[in-house]
DNA sequence: TATTGTTATACTCTATAACTATA
DNA sequence: TATAGTTATAGAGTATAACAATA
């Protein structure tokens, strides 16, 4: 270490650097199989991500918003489409007459499960890393998420 | 390993699952960091990527769309409003009268400079590692890339 | 003829603000 | 009054197709 600074700009050394840009190339290939994926089936990086979500549970309008971090007005377009597809559904939360649950259809769960499954990301790259390599590469990913 | 299988649904063991989960993470947090980055100098992220990129070298804008991964159409509206903004301008190209070179301008350059240093996905997070740790870091994520 | 960049068009995502129906 | 969802609006990114200038 040439200097321990405690300010914003501390100098990035070559190693930090590298890494850094094997992340940009890792985030870049992660999006592109993902847009792709999602392509496959006619829907949008967004569709995708909101039928995900909803696979695993129906969830409020507003909680979607919060999910993908993006105003709670663009969620009633997305989940439009998606209904207009037959993919999810609107249906009425029992519990407080202003929510709406949104909800996966039979249809948007076998599309989410085919959709999952051609996400190669999660085999082909990784496979190339032994079990003790993955172990390792999750502890590493694990400290520096931890860490923010 | 329960089979060895060719199909390309191969079972994905719970570490790979993890693992994959883990790099899902990191995507989205450098996603937000490079948005918000560019969202503080009045930026898209598509254009603070093309600002980048021309930050390294003058382009045509053919090879803009080819690094964007997009269509020509759309370089034009994006170098337009860097140019509007004084960042980018367009020059001929000597050799080949039919394409437009975008440079940056000197404006351009000093916000791309500032640009990359609002990037605390560089320091933050990996200054969790040490340098061996980042070192074993950037062998897995370079066996990981040279895989696919 | 082929290529470069642009224009025209349409769709999706995005944020902001105003509206409605509930609470 | 406050909250959930929607609508209206405007800006930006995207793909497709057609076009002008140049090779």
């Amino acid at each position: 270490m040439t200097r321990h600074s405690h300010d914003s700009a501390a100098p990035a050394d070559a190693l930090t650097v590298e890494v850094v840009e094997l992340i940009g190339t890792v985030v870049a290939r992660y999006h592109e199989e993902y847009e792709h994926a999602a392509a496959q089936h006619s829907l949008t990086g967004a569709q995708a991500r909101v039928l995900a979500l909803l696979s695993r549970e129906p969830l409020p309008m507003r909680r979607i918003a919060q999910q993908l971090k993006c105003e709670p007005s663009n969620v009633t377009g997305i989940v439009d489409r998606l209904e207009a597809r037959g993919l999810v559904e609107r249906r009425p939360d029992p519990d407080d007459r202003r929510v709406k649950l949104a909800a996966v259809t039979e249809e948007g769960r076998t599309t989410s499960a085919r959709l999952r499954e051609s996400l190669h990301f999660a085999r082909e790259p990784l496979a190339a890393l032994s079990a003790a390599d993955r172990g390792v590469l999750r502890d590493l990913l694990k400290r520096m998420l931890g860490a923010s």
